[in-house]
DNA sequence: CACAAATTTAGGTCGGACCTAGTAAGATGG
DNA sequence: CCATCTTACTAGGTCCGACCTAAATTTGTG
């Protein structure tokens, strides 16, 4: 990596951290971009270059979680993939991958306190759907596949919401609990995808 | 209805009849609040007052619209929530209602051409799916409850895409090809929910 | 008719998204 | 190793949606 590349990382995370803190302390929506620029001490367009939107600061690892079930279906091509998601699920749980949920209690406290946010994360399951219904399809669009990647994500979003309710609450069985949760949900679904 | 209400509710369509001309003309994006107020003759504050976001314009069956699958169930609780969804959509299919998609071509291309007012359309879905949610829920939260409302209010999300997309083409079998979608489409799920 | 209540208006502020022109600093080729 | 090209960053804006307050206008009521 050139060392404008890695200049230019610098410059990233070091806004991105700078935004984070503030926005933990304060609430997303009490802290503008100039003020995150101000932090990080670069120009206000400078954060917008790196940052197309306010809530991209905060996801930065939307095309990861994007992408995610799409390849799990991908690597798996021998099985179902009902089964490439739901066993794909399990390891990751056990691996408490960012991408099922697993964040500090400050962090979902941040996100659940902004209606921007919350509405920017739907967003994200939106598009896993769309990218998981992509992996499926037959070209011309078959109703059945993207009902399948519909109803696959829709199970990983309930669950995802299940992780911070209950990181939200402290709790300290959260991982016994989840699983308990993915069996029965992926268990309702087994007759009809399985 | 008293002469004070008549003149709101006039004041109300007066503003979103000229909306929908001006955002038909020239796109949703193209058009500012303050030539939507100037068209209707009314001030800028009116029209911010009636309809609190700019989306608010176009989506007016917005609460009819998130309400439909949770009246459905709560009108025909001997059955399951499955059986009543499936039921409702196909008896609201043969009444062309608007609750399906059902639309003027302009109208959908008008709607589609904007990353605002499709995902002003995503948050309905989701809306719909939390009040169905609600109706099916045991206090406490059952993820199961949850799923099936989530899995439900997919299946109509997927149809009403289905529906705009024959709209948009123009084609003419549009409800016999949307029942045959919709048949396939409650079929996969019976298993599971039936 | 006088007064209360609801609606509309005027004229703002604030912040996010976006733009342009120009500067600074790292990369590249003669 | 210096001149030139490219990329990142900066400065200073514009535009518009969301929101606010105070006041004016219109309608309903005792």
């Amino acid at each position: 990596m050139s060392l404008r590349q890695q200049k230019k990382l610098e410059t990233r995370q070091n806004i991105s951290h700078a935004a984070t803190r503030l926005f933990i302390a304060r609430g997303f929506d009490g802290v503008t971009i100039a003020e995150v620029a101000e932090a990080a001490r670069v120009a206000k367009m400078t954060v917008t270059n790196h940052f197309g939107r306010k809530e991209d600061l905060v996801f930065d690892i939307r095309n990861d979680f994007v992408d995610w079930p799409a390849k799990l279906v991908q690597q798996a091509p021998s099985s179902t993939p009902f089964a490439a998601v739901r066993d794909g699920y399990f390891a990751a749980l056990d691996g408490r991958s960012a991408l099922l949920g697993f964040a500090g209690i400050e962090f979902v406290g941040m996100v659940r306190a902004s209606v921007t946010l919350m509405a920017a994360l739907t967003q994200m399951h939106l598009d896993r759907e769309q990218q998981l219904a992509a992996a499926l399809l037959t070209p011309g669009g078959d109703i059945l596949a993207r009902a399948t990647a519909a109803h696959l994500t829709s199970i990983l979003r309930l669950l995802f919401d299940e992780v911070w309710d209950l990181t939200y609450a402290g709790d300290e069985d959260l991982v016994t609990k989840v699983r308990e949760a993915a069996t029965k949900a992926f268990g309702q679904l087994e007759p009809a995808l399985g």
